[in-house]
RNA sequence: GCUCGGAUGGUGGAAUGGUAGACACGCAAGACUUAAAAUCUUGUAGCCAUUGAGGCUGUGCGGGUUCAAGUCCCGCUCCGAGUACCA
């Protein structure tokens, strides 16, 4: 019997469907452990195998903790809401549900090919309704509270009112867009509505005027981490800044507690840097300058210590105190460059690195000299961080001091001898000079004596600042959640939590309406029952995909997004496998959004993502023929260079190592039909390149054709074979024969002639090392995340076996359970040909045994001063007077001691033997 | 600019400070075959030798620590990823 991967394949997906294998429940006999991937977005394109890595990762992770005896929840769904569904919608006008469903479909049947061990009883989808249920019930939450930043923690809004009603503002210190400052009295003074304007600055979900990102193309606003150099991510469409009211969720407010939590998770340290960063806390100072008018003038500031260098303020275009400062002889000038600076875009604004400002007309008196400093106004100066704007110090800041040679501003050097004739002294060290009271000390030190002295002056406070900004909840889409509220008289509320969900409408179209509104403008009878309007945003991808690992525990729960009893047996994430590409977006917000689940004590774990594992990125291999100038002739890789050619991209799928299948290239396209080929050797040679893998560039392969052409289990050992995990590397399908000739040799062992022909009774001491070898390997490999390294070890021990000619039931059968989380179907296969009955998961996992391990002699490499000149071997037990004996009596040894005696010799036991001249 | 990675044969890549190049691809030679494919065997870092002979040089570059460095330390070069008027 030949190995038949098509026929075994089959056979046993459709046995794990129908003995439902891999469907866990809350076994609380059993250690859990949940293994989870970052759920795709289901595209039109389908899957690549790229898709599959991560996947194929987890899975073999998942199957081996079965085989130790966890219970491992390993669950896969949708994340179906998002903008090619809708774009796609509005092109064709086919709903974006039919075109998701269709596309959800080709993703699990591509995804069932390859034997994944998914719990799919616990599939969600986000667009599901009863999945987006709990998003927007956790929203109508969020709505809901405040955050108490002395508590550190998340608390009900009733609390606020309850305070503000009893003492005002005094003594509280809640997490808000605006410091505010009232009485109770004051407080109860005001109306209904008065109140809840005042109260929105303190939700968590909030509706807040806010610079975002516009894009125009796609008629919607955008989160920070969905624009990358002032252009849309999706669709690369240019992104202008506008002010607008939108639904935001307080992000910032977790700021610390999301930098806290970094520490005691097991993420790589580049993506905590890169978390830190977006995150960006600094410590430093607010010092209140006062303007000629009385106007206080509020700056933040890292460098404190430089406040006797200062020579000019610089505010933000967009600063509200810009009306108040500019004086009646400035006004043109101002108001000419605020027009200017608005009509930028981010992109433009960012290409645009020459100086600009102009003069506001105001001076502002210096804290501590009371020298008048003039206030500028510039887009240098960003309105969204700190107070939007900055006390200028041009010797020690490089676009200060830009801004200063531009506008012929003066620059006061702060720090013996350096040297600022050309450029500012940034470095934060050096003694302090011309800065009265901090004359003579260090940077390092002055930066603590100049804030106790601002402070001890009531000049200002000590303050932390932080980059991350608040995350904007709105979007102008159809194809997202809809918000859970509906206006009053104008003013939002959240919907009955029993009303949930709020199913999204049907629209005519899937464009904004001729006013302007989103597409939810479109719907009939977009109201509650007593005739509120309902919001016509939706919510934004990233909302969604933020507590579905929560809802995986306890999928068809219609009470809750997850009972109290699935969460606490099942906790938190032991080990996330994903891209890199969301370090900003998903693992930022989904952290956020379980924080506030834990302050409502939803969820009971601090951090949802223990370990995190980033796979690599695949990238495409392209195969391009070389084509003669004006001809239909195509030359051979290395005879190209006689002519001249025009390299053109051929499908990688007509090539095999990249050796060119000429008949199917003339058939590929109906222009290459009367071609003609210079061949060398017979053959035609491509040439290739990397480059991502895309429809262009013909160099997309399809997991169906490689499980098609070699079966799922080679395909997932390749996969893993071709090199570390978290490394980014090409696709390259030449090779992929070794991985599949090393499963049939794994099959030949079981099977002769034919037919199964293993033999019972004592392994020999050859085969249990080799076969404890690969187990103690493997165990080892799983663990770090080197499948690629397990792969070599799989042939290693599979060349070892054959040439033993093993057949032995014994090893076979631990073997196969070795194997079964690489490649599953063929494990089962066998497993099931040596007799048994249970399937192969339920085997538990092999111990290894260093007994069978150990050698009774061993191979020593005989190094004198370091340099390694024979191997000797010596029996396991040799001593040191007994290594010395030999080595020095060794024919070689007194040619290279040269008659001299050694000094020492060194004995690495089982290793090396150094003799040291 | 800053942060984090990385650099090893023709290729992908192995190497707890201890015989660098495992394993695989590719290539070459051989066996089987009318032939091809498939399969199997052998060889395969470079250089100089040799045919019972071994030696030298080698992990981006330059130093250092060590009996011993691809691995650790210092200084560069190049490549990749992320991030950026963040005060």
């Amino acid at each position: 019997m030949d190995y038949n991967f098509r026929e075994i394949e089959k056979r046993w997906q459709k046995f794990w469907i129908d003995h439902q294998t891999y469907k866990v429940t809350e076994d609380r006999s059993k250690p859990k452990f949940y293994v989870l991937d970052m759920f795709p977005y289901p595209s039109g394109a389908g899957l690549h195998v790229g898709h599959p890595l991560g996947y194929i990762a987890s899975d073999i992770f998942s199957r081996y903790k079965r085989s130790q005896g966890f219970n491992v929840l390993h669950p896969m769904g949708y994340d179906a809401y998002g903008l090619p569904a809708e774009q796609y919608a509005i092109q064709t006008g086919q709903h974006p549900a039919v075109t998701t469903e269709n596309n959800i479909r080709r993703y699990r049947e591509q995804l069932d090919k390859i034997g994944f061990s998914f719990d799919w009883s616990r599939e969600v989808r986000t667009c599901d309704p009863a999945y987006y249920k709990w998003t927007q019930w956790a929203f109508i939450r969020m709505f809901h509270s405040c955050y108490c930043n002395q508590a550190q923690q998340a608390r009900p809004v009733t609390e606020l009112v309850e305070a503000f009603s009893r003492q005002g503002t005094a003594g509280l210190d809640v997490a808000c867009s605006e410091p505010m400052e009232f009485t109770a009295e004051e407080w109860n003074a005001k109306s209904e509505r008065e109140q809840q304007e005042i109260l929105m600055n303190y939700r968590i979900a909030y509706l807040g005027d806010t610079v975002v990102n516009w894009c125009a193309q796609l008629g919607t606003v955008l989160a920070n981490d969905e624009v990358s150099d002032g252009l849309s991510i999706r669709g690369g469409h240019p992104v202008e800044q506008k002010k607008m009211r939108q639904w935001c969720l307080r992000v910032s407010a977790y700021a610390q507690r999301l930098l806290d939590g970094l520490e005691n998770i097991d993420w790589t340290d580049s993506l905590k840097e890169t978390q830190r960063n977006w995150i960006g806390r600094s410590e430093g100072a607010v010092i209140r300058f006062t303007t000629s008018r009385g106007i206080p003038f509020d700056i933040f500031t890292t460098r404190a210590d430089t406040i006797f260098g200062v020579t000019f303020m610089v505010l933000a275009p967009e600063s509200e105190l810009v009306q108040q400062l500019t004086t009646a002889e400035q006004r043109a000038a101002v108001d000419d460059y605020i027009e200017k600076t608005g009509k930028k875009t981010e992109r433009e604004r960012i290409a645009d690195k020459s100086v600009s400002g102009v003069f506001s007309g105001s001076y502002a008196a210096h804290p501590f000299t009371g020298e008048p400093l003039p206030v500028w106004i510039s887009d240098y100066v960003l309105a969204g961080y700190g107070t939007g704007a900055i006390m200028a110090v041009p010797a020690h800041d490089s676009r200060d001091y830009a801004f200063a040679r531009h506008f012929d501003l003066p620059v006061i050097p702060l720090i013996e001898g350096c040297n600022i004739s050309e450029e500012s002294f940034d470095a934060k060290e050096g003694i302090m000079i011309n800065s009265g009271f901090l004359n003579g000390m260090t940077v390092k030190e002055a930066i603590p004596a100049a804030i106790n002295e601002v402070e001890k002056r009531r000049l200002g406070y000590r303050k932390v600042n932080f980059r991350l900004r608040d995350a904007i909840f709105s979007r102008q889409r159809y194809w997202g959640e809809p918000f859970p509220v509906c206006y009053r008289d104008g003013m939002p509320c959240t919907l009955d939590e029993s009303d949930l969900p709020l199913e999204l409408p049907e629209v005519d179209k899937y464009l904004p309406t001729e006013t302007g509104e989103p597409p939810l403008g479109r719907a009939a009878n977009w109201q509650t029952p007593e005739g509120c309007p309902l919001e016509l945003n939706t919510m934004p991808g990233f909302a969604g995909s933020s507590a579905y690992y929560l809802r995986y525990m306890d999928p068809q729960n219609s009470k809750a997004l997850v009972s109290e009893d699935a969460d606490n047996y099942w906790r938190s994430v032991d080990l996330y496998v994903g891209g890199t590409e969301h370090a900003t977006g998903h693992l930022v917000y989904s952290r956020f959004w379980n924080k506030f689940l834990v302050d409502l004590g939803v969820s009971c774990e601090e951090e949802p993502f223990k370990k995190l594992v980033n796979q690599g990125m695949i990238q495409g291999r392209s195969n391009f023929v070389y084509r003669i100038k004006g001809t239909n002739r195509f030359v051979s890789l290395h005879l190209k260079d006689a002519y001249e050619v025009t390299p053109i991209h051929a499908d990688v799928n007509i090539v095999h190592n990249d050796i060119l299948d000429i008949d199917a290239f003339r058939n590929w396209n109906p222009e290459y039909r009367t071609a003609e080929f210079i061949l060398e050797d017979g053959r035609y040679i491509c040439g290739w390149a990397i480059e991502k893998m895309s429809k262009s560039m013909y160099n997309v392969v399809n997991p169906d054709d490689i499980v098609e052409k070699y079966g799922a289990d080679t395909l997932r050992l390749y996969e893993m074979f071709l090199g570390p995990l978290e490394q980014s590397k090409p696709w390259d399908t030449n090779g992929i024969d070794g991985v599949h000739r090393f499963l049939r040799k794994v099959w030949n062992l079981f099977y002769k002639e034919g037919r199964l022909s293993v033999t019972d009774g004592e392994p020999s001491k050859d085969e249990l090392k080799s076969l404890h070898k690969l187990i103690k390997k493997v165990s080892f490999d799983i663990e770090h995340f080197s499948f690629n390294t397990s792969v070599s070890a799989f042939m290693i021990c599979a060349n070892e076996l054959t040439a033993l000619k093993c057949s032995r039931r014994a090893i076979l059968s631990d073997l196969t359970v070795c194997l079964s989380p690489f490649a599953p179907h063929v494990a089962e296969e066998l497993w099931h040909a040596l007799g048994n009955t249970a399937t192969v998961c339920d085997a538990g996992w092999p111990a290894w045994n260093e007994e069978y391990l150990r050698e009774d002699t061993f191979p020593c490499a005989i190094s004198f001063n370091g340099k390694s000149r024979f191997v000797l071997e010596f029996p396991a037990d040799a001593t040191r007077p007994e290594i010395e004996k030999a080595v020095l009596s060794h024919p070689s040894s007194q040619k290279w001691l040269g008659g001299k005696s050694p000094k020492k010799i060194i004995i690495v036991p089982k290793k090396i033997v150094n003799v040291v001249i």
